[in-house]
DNA sequence: CGCGCAATTGACCCGAGGGTCAAGGTCTGA
DNA sequence: TCAGACCTTGACCCTCGGGTCAATTGCGCG
């Protein structure tokens, strides 16, 4: 059992190449289909090791999750400039996200196809959670400054992300014959 | 071990009894999370009995996936008149294919997300071989008719499969703002 | 050098769950 | 009624794979 460890720049190495190996067996496996023994494998070392890093798997994939998460706020971030209205920000952000799913694919269908395993359904709806409290906060004070109609504003969250998500889904099918850029426009239209 | 088995009524009875809780935990929960177990208390009868039915879990998704397959080829068939223009047939078939997943979306929506398990993956590889032979000879029989121009029938074949399944699934995901009626007859000038 | 901690190993443990089996019950037809 | 096939049970088996652990090796530093 870990519980809080302290790597060296060494041991931190190690822990992001099983992160690596084990993102890229479950983007091509699936999570339930991929062994910890696998990815132990890939990663050139013993099983035991794993469990230096994380103490189950079901942690590293949260651990991956989360990582994946911060990126994409990040994105969000950078997106947004601070001094535009929250509605513009709200388009900026949606738009950064279509881009940064698009560039992600591969990981983006993972959680499509994982998103009912019962064990990874926490970690996926704490996610959700995360973004739709960013886009709570901003329909609040679009809604404090006029620009939107009053109302639930977890409502209008809820439709924001719905919204970007599923084009994004589509556009990972190819099932929308247009590229990123437009639709990272088209969508930040939607939105608002 | 089963072996071609001959059973009663009442045999066949039961066996039916657990396709249709296999069907239901299945869609529910997805394939590798629903235990024999399961399945048998759901249906109220020991798990020994499970074997007597089916060799394997695997075959009984097999059982289950096939019986789908020729309900679907049935309404497919239905739909298509026997006299017309092979053009017009494709056309019908694509229709009632619509119809019948949007009708039957919780298993549609089952096999899109076990499409990736490896070990299922050859009886779903088998299904759309079946569609797309099928799909083929209307093809050839189109272009012998100078219906449509020569090229590679398979490639017109896997053309209007995902035409169809990509509009269903979109459809499915209620991505798409419409009733199936009008998308039926969308997909059907789409295809043609 | 040698202490101490991070890193690493591989053998081992153990529960879950798919699959087996011997035994017994029930129905049918000769 | 008896044979034989069908049906049903629950205890059992065995593999797979997640998780543990004692032992060993490297490494940085006083």
């Amino acid at each position: 059992m870990v519980d809080r460890r302290r790597h060296t720049d060494q041991g931190y190495e190690r822990k992001q190449q099983l992160l690596g190996a084990a993102e890229q067996l479950f983007t091509e496996r699936g999570y339930g289909a991929t062994r910890i023994s696998d990815i132990c494998a890939a990663a050139g070392v013993a099983k035991g090791l794993f469990y230096w890093y994380f103490p189950t798997k079901e942690t590293l994939f949260a651990e991956l999750v989360r990582a994946m998460r911060t990126q994409l706020r990040r994105a969000q971030a950078a997106a947004m400039d601070a001094g535009a209205d929250p509605l513009t920000r709200i388009r900026q952000g949606s738009e950064a996200s279509l881009r940064f799913m698009a560039e992600h694919q591969h990981y983006f269908a993972l959680l499509d196809v994982e998103r009912t395993d019962p064990a990874l359904a926490e970690v996926l709806k704490e996610g959700s959670d995360v973004y739709a409290g960013d886009v709570r906060r901003l329909v609040l004070e679009a809604q404090a400054a006029g620009l939107i109609a009053d109302g639930d504003p977890g409502f209008y969250a809820v439709g924001v992300l719905g919204a970007v998500s599923s084009f994004s889904n589509a556009h990972r099918m190819g099932r929308l014959d247009m590229t990123i850029d437009e639709l990272a426009h088209l969508v930040g239209d939607w939105v608002t």
